[in-house]
DNA sequence: GCATAATATACCATTATGGTAGATTTAATG
DNA sequence: CATTAAATCTACCATAATGGTATATTATGC
């Protein structure tokens, strides 16, 4: 129940492009400022890209802006688009990944876990994280 | 940031077990009513020893049984056990895992998310999953 | 001493993670 | 139009975690 790189990397890239609004932010420059490997946060971009959650210029004096004000980007998406779901364990959102969701006595463990987690992460706008007091 | 079969499988048996009561259930009768194979059931059921969720009684007739009245056993100490802790993120619990830690704007996500998993599992008592009202 | 059951140890296949490499496309600019 | 900077695409790869099996050993009741 580890949390990959690709999301801690991803969610400090989105709050990088967020603190540098109007600009458009080539992977070189956030990759430096970050500290990663240029060639693996391509490819988180192009993941964020993906979901809509970054719109991407290309050619000379291209790269990366938010796609959405700030504001109205919730880090469930961004975590989301970086894990593939947020969901947990299978069952929740389909029952019939497991024969025995029927009458299953831990699934109501997994579906409050999931509820908790996606309204933890709701709560948080990246504008919130861009912008508002550090530490 | 999905969950193991380990947990899964383990929570399920600790409901089991906690529904049998008084008696001794080797992990034989466990795997088959679970429908688990025994061998690994074998080593879920040690990690939950070692945790201090299950005793074991050895030889003929022996098995397991809770450590602990079911109502003292709270879901976030089963699935800590069963996962090697509930933490998602190193540096939540360990600052220094993470050199840029100290102004990290994404720690606090972090933070509040690990807050509200074990809140949501804390809730929970393994009392409640074995004879609360179903589904 | 035999059957049963936990325990310990070692092994293994598959998948996910965390990356890298190289070629290709796109667009600005001189 | 050639150059260059940038995203994009595809393929690859090493390592670790997951999910599981096999085998031997130890303890206990009968």
């Amino acid at each position: 129940m580890k949390l990959s790189t690709r999301s801690r990397y991803g969610l400090r890239a989105m709050i990088f492009i967020a603190r540098n609004r109007e600009q458009v932010l080539s992977s070189d420059v956030i990759a430096e400022n970050e500290d990663v490997s240029k060639k693996y946060l391509d490819r988180i971009l192009m993941r964020l890209r993906e979901a809509n959650l970054l719109r991407s210029v290309k050619g000379q004096g291209g790269g990366y802006v938010l796609a959405r004000p700030a504001g109205e980007i919730r880090t469930d998406e961004i975590i989301a688009a970086l894990e593939g779901s947020l969901c947990l364990v299978e069952c929740v959102d389909d029952p019939s990944a497991c024969e025995k969701s029927g009458d299953c006595r831990t699934r109501r463990v997994w579906s409050r876990l999931a509820v908790a987690v996606k309204a933890s992460l709701r709560a948080i706008s990246l504008e919130d994280l861009a912008h508002g007091e550090d530490a």
